[in-house]
RNA sequence: GCCUCAGUGGCGGAAUUGGUAGACGCACAGGACUUAAAAUCCUGCGUGAGUUAAAUCACGUGCCGGUUCAAGUCCGGCCUGAGGCACCA
């Protein structure tokens, strides 16, 4: 029909040589800032799940432009991460250079796409110029006593020699080797995210983002009120503490349990009787995966301590204590106080083996369940009298203080952040160890400290990071005493660079600082954030964790990055699966734009579906986009250079205007195409149509296919280029029509419909309705009970 | 198990938030143009009854009940699917 590749080359050329899309830090604008998370170039290419974030956004960016709005639209690279390592491990070139190369097929691709990112931003994580700053985040992290190193359990694989992450070792099981997967103990760098548990579940408040994402967010801070309670041990001046959010429920513990690794089993050795067989168990736990640990339907196992004996601080009676996984070392205090009477696993486990059950609600039937369920209180003490849950825990958290037993508690599901990866190709953490000064960060002045350049990245046999091999690039000088010492050869986890990329691209060229004050206060937060799912939680609280702390440090002037948080939907295979290679559904967008073009491939993708749900790929839906755009080239032929709008569509087309500003701005791309196609329905009905009329449609149009419209604005010259002009805007006088469809219901069904004048009355409405022949047939003979009407719409009668 | 969301024609999906269910697109069928095909254009298209054709009628938004003149939309109880959390005390 037209020569797409061309016009959209063209346009493209364009619109780079004018820098029509870079945005200014020095403008008297109003900003708006939209984000899409940035790619890691992978090898693979460009998806067409690409293909719809970035269009959606870009469909918005470029509205907002027109309408005055001074936009920040950019894009980058999440380049460390383990392919490129893994690729550069088995053809012995330095990961960089993989990386350049898939940077350059990504950019081609997205910019094959017409998307209007401002390039002169563009920023990659592994830019020694952009991790510097990462690097010096980190030494802020460690001035404000917020990262230090612990011994953690990593997964190892001992095939690959590698330490992996959850994800990477799911099941048990090495993602790269198959191989099992160990676990393995090594000092880590930590950051102390926990700290900022509340403060991360606060500044929600001040975001907009969907509900679900809130939501996920919260289940993973996993914040719970309870008492932290110390039972004294008998015959030792020591006290079991354990965390509980139902010390209501105190009278009716009847067992103790802690866990495996509880410190108390080698602390106190010599007084268990049986510490042979808690070894055992202590062994065999360790054996276990975490998936089969955590497994709710297994069988619960567990050994008592015998020796050793709990004093209930309530009522002094002795306890016996059990050692069982179902118990978690790293939440709480690694020990519970059991009451099996209301507690569904102390149930199981009591009645596995053998453990008295000592009810303190009433309610429920305790020969059969545990009752979790809300009751008065019984056998219990001080508590005796109370009716309901809150009542008594309230009772008892004052009982507990005022006694110095106790006290009240918050524990978090979230953890501090394991901050290191052994691995060669990331940020290197630029921390040095001295034998005599312990550790010291790398003087800012030193910084950044960059990977070396050496052709091999084998990690070493001990599970040390590449970078451990590489002596004169590990050996260095005592930053404090100038003596001899070592780098840090851990390296830092992917979401590092992810978690403050969005503060650079608003200075991505200042070499003094990681962002301006001044850029900072201009653009402020993120307006919009596109990104999947799969990414609501971690990365999300990663960032926001990042920032708050940032602005704790007076480094920025707000404490939550973004404003609204948005999650596109999936772009399935045709077969309605998720696109894999192996399944053979893949979907390459080059293809796509070399058949159909760009233009039509956008349109397409914002056409599919809800934006926030997945959808499966239709070619054939796509030659339909690309006929609706082959439509709009041909209704040119109809222009006859009138600069009014045609009379008869007056209405219809400041009504599509609405739609289209609204259906952009709230996400709803599919209703506004639909709209513009029922725009080009109408127009193609006429036997000729005015300039006005085209230039509006085609400008409206503009966001979702820049190219054509364009190129047709040019063609038949309509005016100055769209993207340099003011975005349409619509008559509020002209939204209604002159007449409206009547529906008239008798008992609630339909009878008739009439189109009748929008003035009309509603004494009018009911007197015309009853002169429908329809209508006539179900209310004639019979009483009118009710008439209802609803102006511009229906008149509803019942009769009987 | 808990939390969040969703369920509408053959398909993708609309429906101004209680007011004509099925917009728009795809697929399909029939027709026009053509030697023919492609492209394009026109017509039809929820199911059933009805009619030469209409008109018209009944049913219909996962299932069962409720509120209302009126329910895809609100309420109660289920079923199914997706996602998040999960032996978190």
């Amino acid at each position: 029909m037209y020569n797409h590749e061309k016009i959209e080359a063209k346009w493209q050329k364009r619109w780079e040589e004018e820098k029509v899309f870079e945005a200014s830090n020095d403008s008297d604008k109003e900003k708006f800032y939209y984000l899409v998370e940035f790619p890691y170039p992978s090898g693979a290419g460009l998806h067409v799940g690409h293909v719809r974030s970035y269009t959606a956004l870009d469909a918005m960016a470029r509205k907002k432009r027109m309408q005055g709005y001074n936009v920040l639209y950019p894009m980058g690279w999440d380049a460390f991460g383990l392919p490129a390592e893994q690729y550069a491990i088995k053809n012995h070139i330095h990961p960089s250079k993989a990386v350049e190369e898939n940077i350059k097929t990504f950019k081609s691709q997205i910019k094959s796409l017409g998307i209007s990112f401002d390039w002169s931003r563009e920023i990659a994580t592994t830019d020694p110029e952009y991790y510097k700053w990462t690097q010096w985040q980190f030494l802020k992290f460690y001035e404000n006593d917020m990262a230090y190193k612990a011994k953690k359990e990593i997964n190892w694989c001992p095939n690959c020699k590698i330490g992996l992450s959850n994800e990477e070792s799911e099941g048990n099981v090495c993602e790269r080797c198959g191989g099992p997967v160990e676990k393995r103990e090594k000092e880590q760098w930590m950051l102390k995210m926990s700290k900022y548990a509340d403060r991360l579940l606060e500044g929600l408040d001040k975001t907009e983002f969907l509900e679900k994402i809130k939501v996920a967010q919260v289940n993973w801070i996993g914040k719970s009120e309870g008492a932290e309670v110390d039972f004294k041990i008998k015959g030792v001046d020591d006290i079991l503490k354990v965390f509980t959010t139902r010390c209501d429920t105190l009278y009716g513990v009847t067992f103790m349990v802690i866990s495996p690794e509880h410190k108390f089993i080698s602390k106190y050795e010599n007084l268990i009787t049986n510490i042979d067989e808690i070894k055992k168990y202590q062994r065999e736990a360790a054996k276990k995966t975490e998936i089969e640990r955590t497994d709710m339907t297994k069988e619960k196992t567990g050994v008592k301590i015998e020796g050793m004996m709990a004093i209930n601080p309530v009522n002094g009676k002795e306890i016996e204590i059990w050692v069982s996984d179902y118990v978690l070392t790293n939440y709480g205090t690694g020990a519970i106080m059991a009451v099996p009477a209301h507690d569904e696993r102390d149930y199981a486990f009591a009645k596995k083996f053998g453990i008295d059950i000592i009810p303190v609600i009433e309610g429920g039937d305790i020969s059969k369940e545990a009752y979790t369920g809300d009751g008065k209180m019984i056998n219990s003490g001080v508590l005796n009298g109370c009716t309901n849950k809150k009542e008594s825990i309230s009772k008892m958290l004052d009982y507990l203080e005022e006694n110095k037993i106790g006290k009240r508690k918050v524990n978090y599901r979230l953890q501090d952040w394991v901050f290191s990866r052994q691995r060669f190709w990331g940020e290197p953490i630029p921390m040095i160890y001295c034998d005599k000064c312990g550790w010291n960060p790398v003087p800012y002045e030193d910084l950044p400290v960059t990977l070396p350049e050496v052709a091999s990245y084998e990690p070493t046999d001990d599970g040390e990071s590449p970078l451990a091999n590489i002596t004169n690039w590990v050996n260095t000088t005592c930053p404090k005493c100038k003596g001899i010492a070592k780098r840090e050869t851990d390296t830092m986890p992917n979401w590092a660079g992810s978690s403050w990329y969005y503060l650079r691209y608003m200075d991505p060229h200042n070499d003094k600082e990681f962002v301006s004050k001044k850029a900072l206060n201009y653009w402020n937060m993120v307006d919009y954030y596109n990104g999947g799912m799969e990414h609501a939680t971690r990365h999300l609280l990663y960032a926001r964790f990042w920032h708050n702390f940032l602005y704790d440090q007076g480094l920025i002037p707000y404490s939550e990055p973004f404003n609204k948080r948005v999650a596109h939907g999936m772009i399935l295979g045709p077969n309605g699966e998720k696109m894999s290679k192996s399944k053979g559904n893949v979907i390459n967008p080059d293809d796509m734009v070399k058949e159909y073009g760009a233009d039509a491939l956008r349109c397409y993708e914002l056409f599919i579906g809800d934006y926030s749900m997945d959808a499966a790929w239709s070619e054939n839906g796509l030659k339909g986009c690309k006929k609706f755009l082959d439509r709009i080239y041909r209704l040119k032929d109809k222009l006859n250079g009138s600069n009014e709008y045609t009379k008869s569509l007056e209405i219809l087309i400041n009504q599509t205007i609405k739609k289209v500003t609204d259906d952009l701005e709230n996400m709803k791309y599919n209703t506004a195409v639909s709209s513009l196609m029922i725009l080009l329905n109408e127009l193609d009905k006429l036997e000729e149509i005015t300039n006005k009329d085209y230039r509006t449609l085609l400008h409206l149009l503009n966001p979702i296919s820049p190219h054509i419209t364009e190129e047709l604005n040019e063609m038949c010259n309509l005016g100055e280029e769209l993207c340099k002009s003011s975005w349409p805007i619509y008559d509020e006088n002209k939204l209604i029509s002159e007449t409206f469809t009547m529906v008239v219901q008798v008992n609630g069904k339909v009878r008739g419909k009439i189109e009748v004048s929008t003035d009309t009355t509603e004494e009018e409405m009911k007197k015309l309705s009853k002169e429908i022949d329809n209508v006539k047939n179900y209310i004639e003979g019979k009483e009118i009970v009710k008439e209802v009407v609803v102006p511009k719409k229906l008149v509803s009668i019942v009769v009987k």
